[in-house]
This record gives structure tokens, C-alpha cells and sequence, in this order.
DNA sequence: CTCATAATGTTAGACACTAACATTATGAGT
DNA sequence: ACTCATAATGTTAGTGTCTAACATTATGAG
């Protein structure tokens, strides 16, 4: 029961229509940009109702803004020796938790990066989204001794610079990711001129 | 003709009804939360329509977000000398343009920053509205050598600290403005331990 | 007091999103 | 293969933000 589960789980009718959203929302966001695409739009070429996409998505900008390396981050942070500056043990937690980034589908957040970073809205709600991680970067900065201010002021910091950088990459062609990365937060360490 | 317009700008009809619907608004978002507070329910609060209201803020979001230091930060950080790192150049025209802060309506302020604070679509979109200025301060640190990389980091590090101090600063009452801003800033330059 | 125009009102509508209920499809056990 | 619970989607009706086009009222300059 439980293996025939996972077994559907690799293609239910739910995951299918899951992801025909997503393919046909980023076509639209690319062709007409994304304000410009209406969520009726978006379930007319998926073949399916606005109520169906907002079961998926409870919002026009999550069809975009889907980051699965969240929880990697605050642990990275967690690993850094807690004698360390707070923004130091911020900035080498998040190289440490996005050393190992899965190669495969670079070109397809590449992609997605570039939509965002073509959009006000969508670039407000990543931060939105950023929230949280925000949120647990700065707690775990302040479980290890840090005053709150800097605490919170250096995990802001860290992940603006991060989203920067992310945008530069988008933008940019001859950057990679991993070099886009390593900039901004050398930036963020004084290792430059 | 320009003297009596300057005399009526003062309490022109416009303005009036601009800042009884800024009173009200904030009056509401205070009592009921900002998501819960209708636009509606402020234009009758200020005996207006909807439609006014709209013409006087683009958005709802609007009412609280008017940011009127915003030009003086990016002329702090082509004030500083072209030779130092980047993140040091923005860190310390940030500093500069924010030293002499109006001490008058500092309340009024934490107000409107507590109520940002408290709500997670404003805090969203606050970002887009620092988005121009985080612009400006890149584009005067590439215009001083910096690579774009580091430069939009650094300008995106500095504005997301600033942000985060005031929202420690709006949260804890025996924080002083100036002092938060430091203790965030100082946070960049690795001045603590 | 008159008149141009600034300020507000009215109406109609698009779009994102929600809630309650109705319908269809899918797979598990038989 | 058949039945049936339930997962997935559909339908309908609505709220709330925001826009556009046009109508009305208030304000101050001459």
C-alpha cells in the first residue's frame, strides 16, 4: 500500500496537472511577461479551471517562487563554530549549505531567476518568500550569542546579497552559478578592492 | 499667483483629505491589522470614496510606504572616495545621509515601522519600494569601478540591514534610531565579534 | 459673481483569490 | 471486471484591489 502509493506518486493525476501548470505559466511569463498573464490564461493552456490552479498554487507568484533549498541553509549556519562574527558564520553557512547544489537543472532556475528578476511583483514576493529563512538564520545566529540587532541585520544582509547575485547570474550569461555566489559573499567578507 | 498658490498648498483641499485618509488608514491597520482593514473602511473613515482614495495612493501598501529620505542615500555614497571596497563606500554614504535624521516626528515613524513590521505583504512590498534606491546605490558604486557583481551585492546587503534595523528599532523600545542604524551598518563592516 | 479647473463622485469592469457545494476520475479491495 | 471511498477537478457566487470613462461638485482667480 504504501509502495503502490509512491509507486502513483511519481505520476498522479495531481503531480501531472502539477506540473502542466508550471510549464505552460513559465511559457506565458516569458512570452507575454508576467503581469500580463492572466491565472485564466495560465488554466486555459494547462486545460483546467482557475479553481484547479489555486488548489496548486495558493497565489499567482508561487508558480514561480518555488526555492526547495530553504532548510539546507539554516543548518549550514548552525554548523559554523559560534565564536565566529555573526555575519561571518551567516555568510559561511549559506556557501557551506550551497556548496553542493544539484548540477541538473541549472539552466530551468536560470530560467525561472530570469522571470522573477523581469517582474516587481514577483521580485517583492521572493522576498516574501526569503522570510523565512531570514527569520531562522537570525534565530540561529542569536542561539549562538549574537545580539538580536546584529543577528537579524547580518541575516538580512546575507540573503539580499545572495538574491543579488542570483539576479546578476540571471542576467548576466558568462557568470556561473557557483562564481555568482562566491562573489557576493566575498563581498560580504571584505575580500575585495 | 505663486505666493497665494505656496499660502493654499499648505492646507489645500487635497492635502487635507491626503493626510485624513493617512490618519485614518493608520489608525485602522493599527486597530484591526492591515490585511484585515479594507479600503473601503478607510475611505469612509475619511468621508471619501474609494475612487479618492486610489487617487491619492496607487495601492493600499502606499499609505504606510512613503519613503521620503530616499534620494539623499544614493548622494551619500557617491560622496564617498572612489578607492574604497565597495561595501565600505555604501555602508558609509548610508551613514552620512542618515546622520542627520529630523528628530521631530521620530514616533510617527516607529508607528508606521511597527505597523510594516507586523504585516507580511507589507513587508514584501517595502522591498519594492527600497528596489529604486538599491538601484541608484549599485549603479553609483559600478560608476566608481566596481564590478556589478559586487556592486548590486553591496547595495542590496546595505538596504536589507538598514531594513532590518529599523524593524529591531520599531520592536524594541529602548532602541534608539541612530543606534540601531549604527549597530546594523557596523554589523557590514565586521566591526563586532 | 463668474468661470475654468481642481477635486471628488459614479458606474462598470478586470483580475486575484475564497468558500460551499457538485461532479467526475482513479485505484484498492473484492 | 466491479464497486466504492476518496482524490481531483468543476461550478457558482462572492469579496477585495485596482482601472477607465464619464459626470458632478467645490474652489479660488479675475
Amino acid at each position: 500500500m504504501l509502495v503502490s502509493n509512491i509507486m502513483r506518486m511519481a505520476t498522479s493525476r495531481h503531480e501531472r496537472t502539477h506540473t502542466r501548470l508550471i510549464e505552460h505559466a513559465l511559457d506565458l511569463f516569458e512570452a507575454q511577461g508576467f503581469e500580463q498573464t492572466t491565472v485564466a490564461q495560465i488554466a486555459a493552456a494547462a486545460e483546467v479551471t482557475e479553481m484547479t490552479f489555486f488548489r496548486h498554487f495558493s497565489s499567482k507568484e508561487l508558480v514561480v517562487l518555488n526555492d526547495p533549498y530553504d532548510p539546507a541553509i539554516a543548518d549550514g549556519v548552525a554548523a559554523q563554530p559560534a565564536d565566529l562574527p555573526a555575519l561571518v558564520r551567516a555568510v559561511r553557512g549559506v556557501r557551506r549549505a550551497l556548496n553542493g547544489l544539484p548540477e541538473a537543472d541549472v539552466e530551468r532556475v536560470r530560467r525561472r531567476v530570469r522571470i522573477i528578476a523581469g517582474s516587481a511583483a514577483l521580485r517583492a514576493s521572493s522576498a516574501g518568500v526569503n522570510a523565512a529563512t531570514e527569520a531562522r538564520i537570525g534565530d540561529q545566529l542569536i542561539a549562538d550569542g549574537a545580539p538580536a540587532l546584529v543577528a537579524r541585520a547580518a541575516a538580512a544582509a546575507v540573503l539580499a546579497a545572495l538574491t543579488a547575485a542570483l539576479f546578476e547570474w540571471a542576467r548576466d550569461e558568462r557568470l556561473t552559478l557557483p562564481a555568482a555566489i562566491d562573489g557576493a559573499l566575498r563581498t560580504l567578507e571584505g575580500d575585495d578592492g
